[in-house]
DNA sequence: CGGATAACATACTACGCAGTATGTCGTAGG
DNA sequence: CCTACGACATACTGCGTAGTATGTTATCCG
């Protein structure tokens, strides 16, 4: 179950329920709630009673995992870039040339995106994080390991990119980061406009990320 | 000037302001302030004292020309998005074949991304536009007013997309629609990385746009 | 079988902020 | 010269909402 790695995870995060036990699944319900919420209707859009409402429940609920409502935002936003981090790093595992890899790796981003899009929607418009600014000294921590995150994940994509440079099979650009900006911007922008429909097929989504990963590669080879 | 145009159209809609004066030099200035808050802290996350305070001014100012909060977003992101469809359609006008005429949009639109990124940033939050809960009937006909002109603005390129595949200079893919938005995807994408340097030249931004438009064309072509 | 604790719900508070009502000052027009 | 109005500033209100404090119930452990 990918719950395991994840309950581990939160377990030591959440007002200090070190060991499990089922509350996971209560968590992981507010956590998806949440997510809905949040990309519907944006973080200053979004009221922890409109959280609870679409739970069933009542604030008391929450307050009870979470401390915060900018707490329960981080921990929605790491869940989705811990969900990109590892589809995109086991593109990389899969090896081959540069240019092969690039492609597995957008190709991954995107089907992500569309697989998690509440999710990734959180984390598109956690971009803007800094915004925040009501930040306790221990808030501000986790956002700063949350934007590390993010700038290890672009890095990923860089370093590949350079490594494509390198064994020929990535051409040469005028900059790097510029050209990797490009590729990240058009699959991140999934998340804004993307909505599965109620019947959509699993392979129309890889169908697409296909698609769109084969342009923007196209584009710098 | 270019203030001329933007004014005449102000005038009709601002607190019944019909005929000119200066006043249009006190609503840009609160136009401008207003983008730039909305584009650090998010429209909900940006309060109209916010706005006053970075004016030097008190909310009175502010409501004596704008009904409400939303009126003045609306209004910015009416700006912003009569800038780049502006730009646009000149680039539409310069004439080519589909793929050079593509190519000088998708240029035209990144360029004038980097020379207004404030008022461009608010009109990328605007696709969260029906996320605006608190909307009068009044308001309601402006953002389906707004939502069209984004659509319009997408229909151009999916427009001379097609033309470019029907003579030749663009290549065919499997959903035109899904191709234009990774374009516009990885243009729009800058509006929320790019920052311009104090010392930024005029050349830099060229270049960059020029970079951007290169890599996204060749990737249909 | 009692009491401790987890997992919530209910009730309440405090405050930020959109919007309004009213005041003030300068100026253009009669 | 006065008065009407535009261009604001000041002062105030009401509501939404984050966070808290305090129940209530079930369950597990000793």
């Amino acid at each position: 179950m990918a719950n395991e790695g994840i309950h581990r995870e939160w377990a030591s995060r959440i007002r200090g329920h070190e060991e499990s036990g089922n509350l996971v699944e209560s968590v992981v319900e507010i956590l998806d709630c949440a997510a809905l919420c949040f990309t519907e209707m944006g973080f200053q859009g979004t009221s922890i009673d409109d959280v609870a409402r679409r739970l069933g429940a009542t604030k008391g609920r929450i307050y009870h995992y979470f401390r915060s409502k900018t707490d329960l935002f981080f921990e929605v936003h790491r869940e989705g870039m811990t969900r990109l981090m590892d589809a995109v790093t086991a593109a990389i595992d899969a090896g081959g040339t540069g240019r092969e890899k690039l492609q597995r790796m957008v190709e991954a981003h995107a089907l992500t995106m569309m697989q998690n899009v509440a999710y990734e929607a959180v984390v598109v418009q956690g971009v803007h994080l800094h915004r925040l600014s009501a930040t306790t000294p221990e808030q501000r921590v986790i956002l700063n390991e949350l934007m590390d995150v993010r700038h290890q994940f672009e890095q990923l994509f860089v370093q590949v990119f350079r490594e494509g440079q390198a064994d020929g099979s990535v051409r040469e650009t005028a900059d790097v980061s510029l050209a990797v900006k490009g590729i990240l911007g058009a699959v991140n922008w999934m998340a804004i406009w993307y909505r599965p429909r109620p019947d959509e097929r699993p392979e129309t989504q890889e169908a697409m990320a296909h698609e769109v990963a084969e342009l923007q590669i196209r584009g710098v080879t």
